[in-house]
Order: structure tokens, then sequence, then C-alpha cells
DNA sequence: CATAAAATCTACCGTCCGGTCGGTTTGTTT
DNA sequence: AAACAAACCGACCGGACGGTAGATTTTATG
């Protein structure tokens, strides 16, 4: 009862398989003889497991999704000051993804293999993640702590800077995802933020 | 003799409308019958101006590389203090891109398209890319000027910043590559940068 | 206007792709 | 051990892929 059930299991090694490849290689550029062969099953039993190689995409990218946003709603929730709903927001971002850059690359490359069908569907759930970062830079504009900037252009700035993370870095080399989270608030809340009146 | 031979010419289109489709749609999504038919030609026509399709994304990236390459190295050459150099690096290169978001967008996805016997020679070429930016870090650092961080994790999350901006930025849109050049610059710049002693 | 080079076309090749079909093995339940 | 479903496999399909060979048209040049 503990461990998962059989198939489930199956399941779960078969999704992780083709995160990584897709992560590594591309979704196009990945083939599913390739993924059968990397668990060591044939082509035509991966049908088992889902009907179709977008349909497995997409399943993959809304898993994704799905998790990162409730992670920030509930970050956002509460009525911390804005401020702090900025650092909270950047440091668990930027750490959720600094440690699983698979999943990271699969969401920032591979939205735009799916066909307009699915694809719709997950843009939307990123509108509303975008939202969530913009909402907060609405209201420290509110209280004159926002610098000039367009709130999309410093949320696109912010998104920017994490997303491309997993171009470069390594959670294994000298740089924890814990000391990226501090240095990316460092690096762009102090750029964004001006400084209390009479500091 | 001062409009192209009509050779060039076609081969200009050609290398426009590669960039283009490969730009939007992914190198390994867009097949060459596709990029014939958006030429009004033949298939087997293409060939004439290429070898291969590897060859065709390598000199369409090696040319944009050795280009950008370029630009920045006239930059960095002079004896600017560093803070001026950092600067100009940074807005240049923000608007090289901003104005060319094709461009942008093959050089970050599709490098790692090419067989390694290509790709190699890029990869190169984007380190001393990047040498030229974690060097002028490395002036300021030396001048008491830069907080805490790694050269390389400055530089990265700059480039994060700017090479993210094909997934959202439209140069016609309200904010003109000049705008969100000097944006990023005070975004990222300001982040960066500890204030003078006893300012 | 002949000629050679540049540019383009038609027809085709072998290969790999995602996907289907029907059947076999494996495991569970009674 | 009968019955059934879950898991898996071998053989195959139509089609798209990148690429090739050779003939043909267009264009510039003497």
């Amino acid at each position: 009862m503990p461990s998962l059930p059989k198939g489930r299991q199956r399941q779960k090694q078969l999704y992780d398989a083709a995160a990584r490849l897709f992560a590594a290689q591309g979704y196009h550029a990945t083939s599913l003889r390739e993924l059968a062969e990397a668990l060591g099953l044939n082509k035509s039993s991966l049908y088992h497991y889902f009907d179709s190689k977008q349909e497995l995409l997409y399943q993959l990218l809304d898993d994704y999704i799905s998790e990162a946003l409730e992670g920030i709603q509930a970050l956002c929730g509460d009525g911390q000051a804005p401020e702090e709903k900025l650092a909270a927001f950047m440091r668990y971002y930027t750490r959720f993804y600094a440690r699983d850059l698979d999943r990271l690359a699969l969401l920032v490359n591979e939205v735009d293999s799916l066909e307009p069908r699915f694809r719709k569907v997950l843009e939307k759930k990123e509108r509303r993640y975008l939202a969530a970062l913009t909402d907060i830079f609405e209201q420290l504009r509110g209280q004159g702590r926002l610098k000039q900037v367009p709130s999309t252009v410093a949320a696109f700035a912010f998104f920017g800077m994490v997303h491309y993370t997993f171009k470069w870095y390594r959670p294994k080399g000298k740089v924890s995802p814990e000391e990226l989270s501090d240095m990316f608030w460092e690096i762009f809340g102090r750029g964004v933020l001006r400084p209390r009146e009479g500091a």
C-alpha cells in the first residue's frame, strides 16, 4: 500500500524518460522508438500509456504548469506586504525550476510544439501565471515603490532571467539553488525597487 | 553595380525565408519542402544554394554570431571606465536583438540542432561572447563596484533577460527597442552595481 | 546567335516517422 | 484452474523526410 501500484510506477518511469529526452533533444528530434528503447520496451507498448505523442507532451506540460501554478497561488494569497510577496515569489520560483531543469526546458521550449488545441489550454494557464506577477508589481506601483517600468516588461525580464537558467545553470555546481535564488532576488529586486523615500 | 547580382539576391531571399521559418517553427519542424514552397521553388532547386539542411542552418547561425561578436568587440576595445563599458554593452546588445527577433530565436534555440561538428565552432564563439561580458564584471569587481555575485551568474542573468525577449517582446509595440534597452539597463545595472561609497 | 554557365525542374531513392492491428504473455482474482 | 484484464510484442502501413541524378530552361557573354 505505501508503494505505487505496478502500472503507475511504469507510467512514472515513462513520463520521466520522456521528459528527459524531450528536454535534452527537443520534442520533434525525439522519436517514440528512442523513448521505447530507453525504457526497454517495444514501441507499440507505449500506446498502452498514452494515445499519441502529442498527448504525451501535453500531459507532461499540463502536469508541470498546473503544479507550478498551485505553488504560486499559495504564495500570493495572504495579506503580506507587496515587497515581501515579490521576494517570496521570486525566490520560490527560482528554486522551483533550478531544481528541475528538465521541467523548465520543456515549459520554455516545447509549448510551441503542441497543436493549437492543446497549446491554447496551456497558454491560458501561463497568462494567469504572468498575471500573478504583474499584480504584485501593480501593488508596488500603487505604493510608489516601483521604478518607471511597465509591469509586463518587469515580469518578463524576471521570467527571462529564470527561464534561461536551463541553458547554463547546474544545481550540483558551485552555486546551490538557494544561493541562486538569493542572487536573482538581489540582482532583480534591488534593481526594480526604488529606495524608500528618506532612506 | 549598386544592386546585388541576381544569384546573390536569390540567396538572400532564401536565407531570410529559412531564418523566418526556422525561427517560427523550429529547425526540425520545418521541412525543406516548406521552405521551397515559401520561395516558389522546387525542393531540389534549393540544393543549388547549399549542400545540406544542416549546412544551411550552420551558415545562418555563423553569420549571425560572427556579426554580433564583431559589434561587441568594437564596443569593448577602448579605454572607457568599466561602468560605461557595461552600459554600452548592454544597451547595444539589447537593441541589436530587439530589432531582429528571428535572429535571436535562432541563436537561442537552434544551436543545439546542429551536429557536433558544426556546433562546436559556434560554441567557441559563444564563449568569447560570454567572456567579453564577464571581463567587464571582473573589472568592476576590481574597483569594488560589483555586488557579491559570480561574474558568470551575473552575465547569464543578463543574457537570460535579453535572450528571452523573442518570446514576448514586439518591437512595433508600445515599447521601442531603445526604451527596452534603457529599461533593461535600469533594471539590471542598478541591481548589480553597488552605489559608490559615500554617495 | 552560339555557347557555356547558372538556375530550375521532374522523377525518384532509402529511411525513418507516428500510428495500427491482432495476438501473446503476465499477473490477479475467484 | 478458469476467467479476465493489464502489459507487452512483432509485423506492418501510408506518408513525409532529406537527399540525388539527370535533363531542361533561363540568363549572361563572346
